[in-house]
Formats: C-alpha cells, structure tokens, sequence
DNA sequence: TGATTGTTTTGATTTAAATCAAGGAAACAA
DNA sequence: TTGTTTCCTTGATTTAAATCAAAACAATCA
C-alpha cells in the first residue's frame, strides 16, 4: 500500500511524462537527463485560493514551476503601492527574480486552487553545470522573462488602456492556446482590480474597457468568463505584437 | 612594435586589471577563473555616439558589457512607437534578453563614446559550466536584470511625473556613485526626449518637472549637466525605495 | 433564509499629463 | 561668419484616465 502511494507520486511529479514538458524546463533534454532532473523535483501539497506561495522578503531556496492553476507575483513598495509583476500559467518558472540577492523581492500567491513543481535552486544550479543543454534552457527562460517584461514596459509607457487591455487579453489568449485550453474561451483568474493593476489603470477604467468592447462586439463577458469574438480585431487592437514573447506563442509562428 | 602593442592591448582587456571587477562579471572568480575569462573577450574599436552596437532583428552571437561611455537599449514596436529599454552604464551587460530566440528584440546605440568587452555567448556558456562561480554570477545579472525591470513597471504604473523622474535620478546617483563617480553631479548621456520615452512621459513634462526642481532648490541643471542639492530629500520623492537593485546599489546598504 | 462583505458596473466630476504652439539656446555645417 | 537643425523651455488648451459616488450584483456565512 505503502509503495503503492510512493509510487503514484512519483507518476504525477514525472518530468518525463507531464503534458508541459514542451513549455517548462524539460525542453531539448533526452530522457536520460529527464530522469535526473526528476529526481530534485519536489512536490508538495496543492495551494488553495489566496494561499502564499512566499512572501516577500523571505530568503530564496527553490524556484517552482506551476503544473496547474495560476499564480500572481506582486511587490509593494514603502509606500504601501501595491503592484503586481507577474501572472504565472502551467510550465511557467516563478522566483526568478529572487537569485540575485538570495532573497524574493516579490510574494506569490495562488490565484486558484494551484499545484507547483518545486526545484531547490541549489540542486538545479549543480544539476545544470552537469547537463549543458538544462543550462541552455534556463538562460533561455531566463533571457524571455527578461523580454516579456520589457515588453510589458512598452505597454505601459506608450499604450492607450484599450490597447492594454487588448493586449493583455491576446496575450493570456495566446498562453492558453499554447497550453490546450481554448483561445477564445476561458476565465480570468484575476480580479478587475488585479488586471487593473497589472497594466496600471483603475478598476473603473478596466471596467467600462469590457463593456466597450463587449458593445463593440468584440467579445462579451459575464465576470471572470471571457469569451472573444473577434480575436483578429482584438490582436490588432493590441498592435498585433502582443507581448508574449514565448517561443511557443502561435502569433509568432503566424 | 608589433608585440608591444598586442601586450597593450591585452593588458586593456584584462578583467583582472579592470576597475569594474566587482560590478561586472568577475565578481567572487578566483585570480585563475579571471585569467580563463579574459581568453573569451575581445576587445574592438569604441562607438562613437549615436553608432550601434547591434540593430533589433540581428541575429544573437554575444554579450556586451559595457567599459567606458553608455548605451541605450530600444524596442520599436509595429506601429512604430519607440520604448526605450534599458540604460546600460560601465560593468552592465547588454543583450541578455536576446539569448531565448537567439536574435536581439531591440536596438542598442552609444549614447556617447563607448568602450565595450565582447563576450561570444557560446564561449561564455561553455566556460561558466566549467566554472560553477561564473555560472552563479550571470545567473545572479540576469536576475537582477529581471527584478530590475520589475521596479521599473512599478514606477510606470504607479508614480506621478514627480516621483519617476525623481527614482531615474536617485538610481542613476546610485549607480554613478557606485562607480566611483560622484553621486551629486552628471551628465545626463540621455536627452530629455528619451528620458521621458524611458520613463513613459513626454519630453514637456520632464522639462517643466526639471523647472520645477530646479525652483525648489532640489537640483540645478544646464542642459545635460545635472547637480543634485538635496539627495535626500529626492530620495524621500522617490520613494526611497529606488528602482536599483544592484546588490552594490548605496541606497540597499544605507 | 437573510445579513454581510466584496466585486463590478455606471455616472458625474476632476486632474495630471498630453497635445498644440511658439520662441530661445546650443550644436553643427557650410 | 551665418544659416540650419536639433534640443529645450514655457504657455495655453485639451483629453484620457483618475477620482468620487452610488447602486447592482455575487459570494459567503451565520
């Protein structure tokens, strides 16, 4: 019974055989370093809905990687500003930013019920001196969060809050497609006031944004359920280069 | 004669001579790590100002660090609007966003003349798995890059004219002083123009911000050359809480 | 079940920064 | 030197989004 439960464990945290292997760091490995890398995984129980995954300011030991759910990273400054970083999708690496001064300049909380992949840094850093090509993807991953957020800075410093918003939306669209999910229908994991936030506008402004595009037809809401009707207009909107900047992301390919 | 000037040269590219040690790549190698590191880098003529280093779309073979002078990263978007990326001073590596699909998203110009080590990414990679401090080090510059670009979209969707221009002072004071420059008098390398682009403002609003500084006793200034009269007061504008997160930033230590 | 709390929508008003406009000061070239 | 271009400053006006305000709607809980 026992070896039974140890072993279905194993099965559920297998590199080898997750569905996100593509879109994580297990990408352009064989199965032989698959295998190692599987080994420093660790997995824990799942968070729930507003559970912390860290907290701001605690020291830095492992990175995690989503495998279901959805997370969101903020900071807040002095002045008590609230501003959130980051929304992390299945595959995506959370922490990050946190190497460089061994501790995590931001907290992490689960947006929904949300299971991890836990990767003690300390582990993975030995593991990729070992297997050139792991090393090889995390400074690719790396190297694209680097873009994504100055992407993002190029949101914010020239875009109208339509084109935001547009691109906002194209952009999680994009992810999801990426991930199976449908790339027209799904439900905001966030807020108003989040997504607000994020893009640096109001709720109200976020708010009467929707009903706009809803009667333009563009898409149509009831809270969290997004439904794009127009995705092409949309993505146009946003000025086609959404800010994904996956390698994955189907509006590179087309 | 020939010699001679090879031996020159060599002893210019020396990171084991070179001042920004600490602030660069060599940080925390040992004096033979040092000696391996110098083989990779080549050293070629300065930029004058307004030349590139590399233009968006080129393909990805290395990694700048910058010697002497400045440069300025930009993304120019489809419909044409420009951002402003980054500003990179002496021991900051350029083209760490570029590694994850191997060609460069922005465009990187001198903003004045500048001396710069290159350093060929498939050398560097293969060196820092031979040497797992190098390996830690660009690691820990990539995460300060990613954390850095965090506390800059922080500034953008939160903060006042005021408060912005006041941070990109307070962080260029930091990283002047950090560099043996003095932290209260400069020049700015970049013009009003891209100063607001860099910080989502217009080029009015950072005019009249400096007029008004400049009426309130905090600063003086002369076209680029800036003197700040009460840093901390600027700080206290700022937020204190810079946008620097360089572990040699002043403000982290006091 | 109703009460409480949090989230979203919509409307009216204000405001910070953008835009429009024009003159002045440096930098640069012929 | 003078003309040309680029950059910076300052003023007047407009505007997009913030703020203030209130009601509608969901979700949660006793």
């Amino acid at each position: 019974m026992t070896s039974t439960s140890i072993k279905l464990s194993a099965i559920k945290t297998a590199c080898k055989t997750c569905s996100l292997h593509d879109l994580c760091l297990p990408l352009g490995l064989d199965l032989g370093d698959i295998e190692r890398l599987d080994e420093i995984v660790k997995r824990s129980r799942p968070l729930h809905k507003s559970e912390y995954l860290f907290n701001s300011g605690e020291k830095f030991t492992s990175i995690y990687a989503v495998r279901s759910g959805s997370i969101k990273t903020f900071t807040e400054s002095e002045q008590g500003d609230e501003q959130i970083t980051g929304l992390y999708l299945p595959g995506e690496l959370i922490g990050l930013d946190a190497i460089h001064d061994n501790q995590h300049p931001c907290s992490a909380i689960a947006l929904e019920t949300t299971s991890l992949c836990e990767l003690p840094f300390d582990s993975l850093e030995e593991l990729s001196s070992q297997i050139p090509e792991l090393h090889r993807q995390l400074f690719r991953i790396m190297s694209k969060e680097i873009a994504g957020d100055q992407s993002l800075l190029m949101l914010m410093a020239q875009k109208s809050a339509d084109e935001r918003l547009a691109a906002f939306l194209v952009n999680l669209s994009s992810r999801l497609k990426a991930r199976n999910f449908s790339e027209t229908e799904f439900n905001l994991t966030m807020s108003r006031k989040d997504i607000g936030n994020y893009l640096g506008l109001t709720i109200e402004t976020i708010s009467r944004t929707f009903s706009r595009f809803q009667s333009e037809g563009l898409l149509s809401t009831q809270r969290k359920y997004v439904n794009i009707h127009k995705l092409g207009e949309l993505k146009e909107l946003a000025g086609i280069t959404d800010h994904c900047t996956t390698p994955d992301c189907p509006s590179k390919t087309a």
